[in-house]
DNA sequence: TTGTTATCTCGATAAACATCGAACTGTTTT
DNA sequence: AAAACAGTTCGATGTTTATCGAGATAACAA
């Protein structure tokens, strides 16, 4: 007999405010032990453990041991595409608190959609990559240009020797900007580099990114029409 | 103040059974009433009008009355692309009853994606235009060619009197085959002039579609590498 | 050793909510 | 008019489940 998708299954464990919470934070793409994660959602520590193993049993999110910490991270890149696609058609609630609106404000300037960057500066990037005709964009496609491909070889990002999983770029809807960033393994590429470069750095118990002075001269020379 | 997205208000009307099962039936993109729709998913009148007010509260469907009765249909392309993705990414569960058995077997021959054609039939069509180079298919991206245009155009279908709203082609991951089948606004379209041609029809209280035989001979005649 | 920390297991509890019966409002049919 | 039908509202009920306290088990630190 065939097998029917189960896909209360999957909404279930989304229909849950601490759930969503906790893979908001995982969405940043790092490790976390349970007990920062919980601290993070203000939720108990056995919760957050219950929550978890909940999640790691459809394959959502998967463990490691390390001394007496256990440390947990996303492992469905499926799941970070469909949690983006949950943001943008889901409706608008106001922010009803100081800390939060301050949460938002720097998720909104840089974030880490899992493994590629997303807000306000992700967007941008994009835009300048289209106006220096690195990339193009027509009908909802990007597709990359002979001087694009220069342009990555340059920061050290050799595109044949990226995983040949999955489209090379992609666009995804960016919930806060409504616009669209790079993804696919280009954006994945550019977003490690930028890290390893320092040019942008986590900040603790969030998606939100920062910019190092470094980062700063590296975008802001990018918006320079001169260059 | 800004405003966030409020995920588990979408979340929470997808994790029940029932709800589901409702949007399902109005994922053939038909019209139907409370009582039909009722009927089909196995519960009462009431509790049924009870969903289908609370979806659509979110704009996912809408109704109008009609003497007595009130039908409800769709009203989000959003959410259907959600349902789509979800599919994708749900676990399995084995089928325990011959009926639904039976269900399965028509929703993976043909059945409507909300606006388009899908399974197997789906994505045979979508493998023959390939095939004979009326569409391109790389990276996950499609492309019309000038004689995919013509072929189109023989359907009576004028790519340039097409709604501009989106894509004109884009791949739709099909959860029965777990390959693609077309969508966008020509799959939309070509999906139309099955019905208009009654090459395809609706089955009642389900999201298959049956091939008539003038639909038989077209699809068999894309098949054959004669012509 | 002794104390501290991180995680997990096991109940108990409290809140959320899908469901249906009963009753009510219209609309169509006879 | 009367009966049948489609849809809705309201209140009661029963199930599901997120949550935490208490206690157990390790790993680490002093």
């Amino acid at each position: 007999m065939p097998e029917l998708p189960d896909l209360t299954a999957v909404t279930k464990l989304l229909a849950d405010e601490s759930r969503v919470a906790l893979l908001s934070l995982l969405l940043s793409g790092r490790f976390q032990t349970v007990h920062e994660l919980a601290h993070a959602v203000k939720i108990t520590d056995q919760t957050a453990s219950y929550h978890l193993k909940r999640m790691q049993a459809l394959e959502w999110v998967s463990s490691y041991k390390q001394g007496r910490s256990v440390y947990y991270h996303l492992a469905s890149e499926q799941l970070a595409a469909l949690l983006e696609n949950l943001l943008n058609i889901s409706p608008r609630k106001k922010i009803n608190s100081f800390k939060k609106n301050q949460a938002f404000k720097e998720l909104k300037a840089a974030r880490s959609c899992y493994s590629h960057l997303a807000g306000a500066l992700g967007v941008n990037f994009l835009d300048c990559l289209c106006q220096k005709n690195f990339v193009t964009f027509q009908h909802e496609q990007l597709a990359l240009t002979p001087a694009g491909q220069l342009f990555f070889k340059d920061l050290g990002i050799d595109i044949n020797k990226l995983p040949s999983k999955g489209p090379l770029l992609k666009p995804c809807l960016d919930w806060t900007e409504r616009r669209f960033h790079l993804a696919g393994t280009l954006g994945s590429a550019f977003f490690k580099e930028c890290l390893r470069r320092q040019w942008l750095r986590y900040t603790p118990a969030s998606r939100a990114v920062t910019l190092s002075w470094d980062g700063k001269l590296f975008f802001d020379s990018l918006n320079n029409p001169l260059v």
